[in-house]
Order: structure tokens, then C-alpha cells, then sequence
DNA sequence: GGGTGTGAAGCCGTTCACAGCA
DNA sequence: TGCTGTGAACGGCTTCACACCC
């Protein structure tokens, strides 16, 4: 028995993080209304994309001032955070894991990250931006104790298939991997590959092809 | 006039990149033929989405002892890569931008690192992992001389906004934006928006989406 | 007129089902 | 038998077109 009307695509997912994030900056800049087209044009995309993400989680205006910025904020956290926080641990506390960890800081999230492991004896012990760093062997014992549920690879590529098994022992989640192997987990644990390599290399294609076009067309 | 027979699916494309570096590697090892079910498996795909992939770019193998690892490998990058390197710049030397940095040094890749831009005086000047690091300030005249076509803006969120002018000035063609601020360019410049807080957002969202079918079914 | 809400159409990407081949 | 290649069906997401409402 599904829990809501639930079932939202996972497109509109990202656009209602994208969308709360812009919203919370106009609000704190004191913008009480937005329009459609408005919050469109600042993300790129139309304004029907817009009023269709609302409709999918079943928020509408009953103003014509357009959307009332406090409220939607409020209804898509509904949509997208857990009614708890959720803790997050980042494997590998380089310069991308701190980076990330730098991120998230002072956010104010319902995602706190919480731990950060490394096997770098100059790392364990310290606490880097606040967070505290732990040995890898030690993964499993402490994400049970702090509750960890979600996890970021940001860790060498190399050394990241070996975090499969911890992470599948620890009873994490979810998993959010930077690193250039895809890594499989099985079902039941939410993965998602990001290589920044590959998505350079995807700008670096369409700009061939829009190269090449401008070429053919002229 | 079209090119050759192109309009390959955006997301061909990412799995082409995603294939090429498993096939790299797998060449690295001695392997010198892969089945579909098992590059697919790698990837936690379909073998069907495998070969329809490779159907898209009309790849197809006569034997059948799998696809022959180096032909493949020639022939995606026959697709992707740029008939000349590409040059890159870094905006942003924070951790951030030096992770993106040491991801690609020694890659060996058609898409070169060739500098970095920042505006903190203790950068400026230096050569941080063997890329020089240049004034903010002086971005257009260097991206000229350098012949920077992308840029991967891993700046702090706030001063992205502030990149836009300068990166279209500079005849910058493709950008790759890892703010918290969608950025906008006219028509005629590719940009990939990739905010980390996003990723994660979604992660955690289909994450309290499976416990909670979890629980409604049991 | 200038905004929102939405059924219906259209497009894009994935999967099915099966033919063909060694 | 076990693999590849592919037309056709399917499903998800976006866009069109238009009704409705200050």
C-alpha cells in the first residue's frame, strides 16, 4: 500500500533541490512571490516545466502574485527531507571530501554529514571543518553508532571497489559515488554514479557537435 | 547539412565515456574481447542497452568472441574526442578545483587542465599540481592566448554569478558549473549545471522513498 | 492581458521479443 | 546454445494548446 499519491519522476526530484535552493536565496533576499517563468528562467527551462513539477507534488497557488515563496519552500522540504535528519559520512577526506564537507557546512540541512573515514595516518584523529576523521577499518562499528545512512565516495578510484563490502555491511543506504568506477550495490541500496570525467567529456562532445554544425550550416 | 549520421542520444553519450574508461581499463589488464552482458553488468545495465548504444554509433563486431576491446575503445573515441586536444581552465583553486585537477593530470585524455584562475594572492602565480594558476582579473586575455575552450567553474557559489560575463567574453564554448547557482549563457554555449547538494538531495529522497515501501509492505 | 492548471500529443530513451549467425 | 543486431512496443518526461481566473 503506497504511502501518498507518491511516484514524483526523478527528474522533477532534482529541479524541486534545484528549485528550494533558489527559493530560499529570493527569500532571504525578502522576495515574498515569484513567478512561473520567473524561477524558469533562472534555472533554464520553461515555465510549463515549471508549473508541472508543482502540479506532479500537488502544490497550487491561490494567488495571482504568483507562487508564495515561504510556502513552496515549505512544501517541497515536506517532499524531499525525512522527517528525521539524515546522517551522512564522506569515505575519503581529500581535497574533494573536504571540499564536499566545506559544501554542506552551515547549510542547514536535513543532511548533516557526520563523519568522515580516510586511512591517511596525518588525517585519522583530526577534525577537518568540524567533522570528525576515522580510520576506514573502523567504518563498519562507528556508522552503526552515529546512525549513518547515507555515504560519499570520494575516494581515491582506485581503492573505492573495496568500499563496497563495508558499506553493504553497514547497512548504509544510499550512496552518492564521484570516483571513476561504477560501483554496483544490490537492490535495496539507492547508487549514484557522478564521474566528473565523464561529464566533462560530455560538454566537450556537444561542443564538437555544435561546432561542427555552426561549420556545416555556414 | 549534417555532418555524418550523428544525433547520438546525451545519454549515449555519457555511457559511451562511462565504457570507454571500463574498456580502457580492462585493455590495461590484457582483455582483449568483452561481451555485452558483461560491460553491461560492470555498469549495472542491460546488455540490450549495451548494444543498443553501440548500435547508435554504428559499431558492430564480426566475431563472436564479444567486441574486441581495442577497436571499441578506438572507435568511441572516434566519437567523443575532439580531432585536437581540448584546453581547459579551473575557475576556482579551492579543493574543489584541485581534486578536478589531480582527477585529470597524467589521464592522458584528449581534454587537457592547461590552467587555473583564482583570486587568492597565496595561488596566484604559484603552479599547483603542475598547472599554472593565473589572477581572476586576467582570465580573458590568457583564455585568448592559451585557446581555452571549457571552463569548470568550482568557484565558491557566490561569485559564480560574477564568472558568467567574463567566460562569455572570453568566447568560452562549453562550461561545466559545480555551484550552487544555475548559470546561464546564451544560446551557443553548452553548460552541464552538477550541484553536489542536489545529487545527495536525490540520493536521500529515493532512499526515504524505499523505506517507506519497505514498510508499507510488510 | 498576464498569470496558473492540465488533458492530450509528441518525443526520447529503454525494454521486449525475436531473427540471424557461428 | 549463446551471442549480437534490431523493429516494435512501452513508459517517462516535456511541450502544446487551451480553459480558467483575477
Amino acid at each position: 500500500m503506497a504511502n501518498i499519491g507518491n511516484a514524483i519522476p526523478e527528474k522533477t526530484i532534482e529541479r524541486l533541490s534545484e528549485y528550494r535552493r533558489t527559493l530560499l536565496s529570493c527569500h532571504k533576499q525578502g522576495i515574498t512571490h515569484i513567478f512561473s517563468h520567473v524561477l524558469a528562467g533562472i534555472h533554464g527551462i520553461t515555465a510549463v516545466q515549471v508549473r508541472r513539477d508543482l502540479m506532479l507534488i500537488g502544490f497550487s497557488s491561490d494567488t495571482k502574485k504568483g507562487y508564495d515563496v515561504k510556502v513552496l519552500i515549505d512544501f517541497i522540504s515536506n517532499i524531499l527531507d525525512s522527517p528525521q535528519p539524515m546522517n551522512v559520512a564522506v569515505l575519503g577526506m581529500g581535497h574533494l571530501g573536504q571540499a564536499i564537507t566545506k559544501y554542506f557546512n552551515g547549510k542547514g540541512l536535513k543532511l548533516r554529514i557526520t563523519a568522515a573515514f580516510d586511512v591517511d595516518p596525518a588525517k585519522v584523529g583530526q577534525t577537518i571543518d568540524g567533522i570528525p576523521c576515522y580510520h576506514m577499518d573502523r567504518f563498519e562499528e562507528i556508522a552503526e553508532d552515529l546512525d549513518i545512512s547515507l555515504v560519499i565516495v570520494s575516494s581515491p578510484t582506485k581503492v573505492a571497489p573495496s568500499l563496497v563490502l563495508p558499506i553493504i555491511n553497514a547497512g548504509i543506504r544510499g550512496v552518492l559515488n564521484f570516483t571513476s568506477t561504477p560501483l554496483n550495490f544490490p537492490q535495496g541500496i539507492v547508487v549514484e554514479n557522478y564521474d566528473i570525467t565523464t561529464l566533462l567529456e560530455k560538454v566537450a562532445y556537444f561542443v564538437k557537435e555544435s561546432e561542427e554544425n555552426e561549420r556545416g550550416s555556414e
